[in-house]
DNA sequence: ATTGTTTCATGAAACGATTCATGAAATTTC
DNA sequence: GAAATTTCATGAATCGTTTCATGAAACAAT
């Protein structure tokens, strides 16, 4: 690859200035200068088009106002709408994010982390399941959805009373047995808290209901199983189910579908997530809706904070509900497609 | 936020080593040094666990190992399977990647590819919109779709052969008549060839067309009252429907259904790019698929080519077609969503 | 044994920013 | 008006690499 050819420094500015190295480096920096010098440093700057090189200032500042975000993927539907919320929040605070896709692997996951260590990003938001990350205590690190101890604040959705509000809300639609589907790590994470809501909904809600729990890598065929046992004569035991994410919740649709059930007229079906398909403000399902933007925004804010010693450990964002094919009230993201 | 705590340099690893520091750096490099030095400094560096630190490195190489990729978002299916098969292709160089979401700003647009100008990555990759963006010749940089000009290589799936193909497939489907339906950009680019392609598909195969385009902006209930103006007594004059996105065909389904047809019991639906919903393996519609991997490590390859005169101007590579519903034989990306 | 050639470790200089001790100029104080 | 104080531009030193001119050591040729 061919070098860029050489730009103008600080020091070609200063001399079209005529004014010392150290008064350039103010002015960029927005320190207090007289007014006279920072027109002068500012007209050569805009005459010379100088740009600051990045890593002359990482070397010297050890900040390269870059944060990498781990997330496993960017195909689930609520991975791809972090990834561009941190995107945003990061950007309006002129950060460049580093995307790292580790497809669940702690391996990767690991490597990712050490990053950080040779100073190549300032700081890391990690959405992960390696069990045992190594992570240097008071690191400019940040969690999603997985607590990992003091020290290393985590941001997530109220999955407890997202849980609840999915019972509630199959209560209020009519259902009277309803299940709880779940596959997914075996970690303990905070999106296990779902179960625990649920259960209080449905004994606060007088509602029957069993529960079918997989762990990740049993085959999805538990599930059909399940439901196959619990159908006789064309009908489900079940009025409503809540699968623990939109996407086992599409799953379980087409398994219905293939029963010759009908959503939501035979059974209620409530996911979580909030995933919309294209991203076109329809969302995929009915479902718990997790507001990744607040989450991304809180993310950045806690992997920025400068006195890390007040950071809190733990922060639960409101959840909302909403209803399969309905739109959401946030503007729908610039959506041309070709 | 806190200053990482420092790290050993090259010079400790001398030291340590008993060498001079420029033999470290031969060692660190890969580059020829007699094997008892270079034994000893790999033992150095071993057991002060030294990293190259990647700011003076870059200060000296002007190099950083890293590649801005441009995308609008990572809600589109499409988008997120290009971004995670470049974040792939990178990783396997040893390469990290920024990942830009532009929303189709032509400004963000602009923006971004002047960092490569701040020496702040090594390359971009971009699928833009912006139709006069400012790219200094024989840099560093890749298209996707879009092709800017000689020195500015553009990868992209083959668009006319992809549009013959769906034109093809509806014939083989049995249909009789058939629509092109399309929305996104008026730029020139190359998915335009998309209705070249369907339109010669439909002349070798004698089939009777129509076209309904639409430009970025233009209200969707243009397709709706088309549509609407094509039906009569329960019944469209189309048996085939050929949609410029997936996005797009996802977006007839839902007014077909509305309207009472069904797919593709009633009407045949084919779309582009071959969107996977959660990346679970199986297509949201029939579709062209784009060869998503392919594209994505062809545009690795040409930016971080070394001699810039030798790279191609277009690349196109080869699509296939995915009937909707069915997997996909490539293994489908590991998939836990919780 | 002497000279010529090759090999290769050495370490100073450079990359371009930040920082900070220095002292000139401006301001205040008595 | 002189002395004390404050203000603030200056530019050398520094960060941790890479590069390259230097010359010592090893080897070859005569």
């Amino acid at each position: 690859m061919k070098k860029i050819s050489s730009a103008p420094t600080m020091k070609d500015v200063a001399r079209e200035a005529g004014v010392a190295l150290g008064t350039v480096s103010k002015v960029v920096n927005g320190l207090p200068v007289g007014e006279n010098y920072r027109i002068r440093v500012e007209a050569a700057i805009e005459k010379l088009n100088y740009q600051v090189n990045s890593y002359a200032q990482g070397l010297k500042s050890s900040r390269t106002h870059s944060i990498a975000v781990l997330l496993p993927n960017t195909f689930n539907p609520f991975f791809a709408d972090l990834a561009h919320q941190l995107n945003l929040a990061l950007q309006r605070r002129r950060y460049k994010m580093l995307l790292c896709c580790t497809a669940f692997n702690p391996t990767e996951e690991q490597e990712y982390i050490n990053m950080v260590r040779q100073n190549k990003v300032d700081g890391i938001i990690g959405l992960t399941y390696n069990p045992d990350l190594v992570v240097e205590p008071d690191t400019p690190y940040v969690t999603i959805d997985r607590y990992m101890g003091p020290g290393i604040p985590c941001v997530a959705s109220d999955n407890y009373a997202g849980g609840q509000m999915a019972a509630e809300k199959l209560a209020d639609l009519g259902c009277r047995k309803v299940a709880f589907l779940r596959i997914g790590s075996s970690l303990t994470n905070e999106p296990n808290k779902r179960r625990s809501g649920f259960e209080n909904g449905c004994l606060v809600r007088h509602l029957d209901y069993e529960m079918k729990i997989l762990d990740d890598g049993d085959p999805f065929d538990g599930f059909v199983d399940f439901l196959k046992e619990h159908f006789h004569n064309g009908k489900l035991d079940f009025d409503g189910l809540f699968c623990v994410t939109d996407n086992l919740a599409f799953q379980i649709m087409k398994v219905l579908e293939s029963m010759g059930l009908k959503v939501p007229e035979d059974v209620q079906i409530i996911g979580f997530d909030g995933a919309r398909m294209f991203g076109d403000g329809s969302y995929v399902c009915s479902t718990i809706v997790q507001p990744t933007d607040a989450i991304a925004e809180m993310c950045v804010e806690l992997v920025l904070m400068d006195n890390m010693a007040v950071r809190p450990p733990l922060v639960c964002l409101p959840v909302s509900y909403a209803s399969g094919g309905t739109t959401s009230d946030v503007p729908s993201p610039e959506n041309s497609g070709i």
